[in-house]
DNA sequence: CAATCATATCAAATAATGTTTATATAATAA
DNA sequence: TTATTATATAAACATTATTTGATATGATTG
């Protein structure tokens, strides 16, 4: 039942609800959530840490950078997370992507 | 997203998963929680709240007593319910689901 | 009607989570 | 080696959620 719950918890976040969505969208490092979001790295950091605690997502290391990616090992998580993508609008998260897709176009920036 | 939000912040919490758990196995009205979960009955009305204000239950008063059940009116909350219950082991719910059935055999005793 | 029973609600106490600010670490670049 | 960059962590603080104990409400029974 615990892990279940940590799921659940790490799911009951507006913050957390809008980095999976990004997330979702492709592998990003923390520097690019953080100003997508425009929200402190360490609030990034912190969240990030619940959902791989909970096994949403994964890390994967490289130079400076750390790149967080869904975490498909699991159907259950991944089909839960991806339902859960699929009720949040592109409509209400349109600021985020729009960022997004900016910072994926500049990668020169961070993360290469 | 906020009621995604309150999904699954009524799913986050183990008093709660156990409550489901039972409320699963059929209508239950609220001093049955009580005495089968054994937890206070401020604190059983509280969390009936929660999952009714999630949408997950829904109530249904005869004369004195409230009796709860799943409601099955939103078919995602459904499904996430069911693939939640699933995964708790009628084992760790044991003790539980013995107390259930003396409630349920002394009927008398209380709703009805 | 008075007493009782089932449930809800409220305020206060407590516990759990999230946020911020400052600092640490580890990799890279100068 | 020193400076810089990306990320993590820790301590203090703020916010939110849960629990408790007391009381209210509304139905029922005697």
């Amino acid at each position: 039942m615990q892990e279940l719950l940590s799921v659940f918890k790490a799911l009951s976040d507006e913050t957390r609800l809008k980095m999976l969505k990004i997330i979702g969208k492709g592998e990003i490092c923390v520097c690019d959530l953080v100003s997508v979001l425009s929200v402190s790295q360490p609030k990034i950091s912190f969240h990030l840490n619940v959902l791989k605690a909970a096994g949403l997502i994964k890390d994967r290391k490289q130079g400076k950078w750390v790149h967080y990616s869904i975490n498909d090992s699991d159907v259950f998580k991944r089909f839960l997370m991806l339902s859960v993508l699929e009720r949040i609008s592109d409509e209400e998260m349109n600021k985020y992507l729009i960022r997004l897709e900016k910072v994926l176009a500049v990668k020169n920036k961070c993360c290469d």
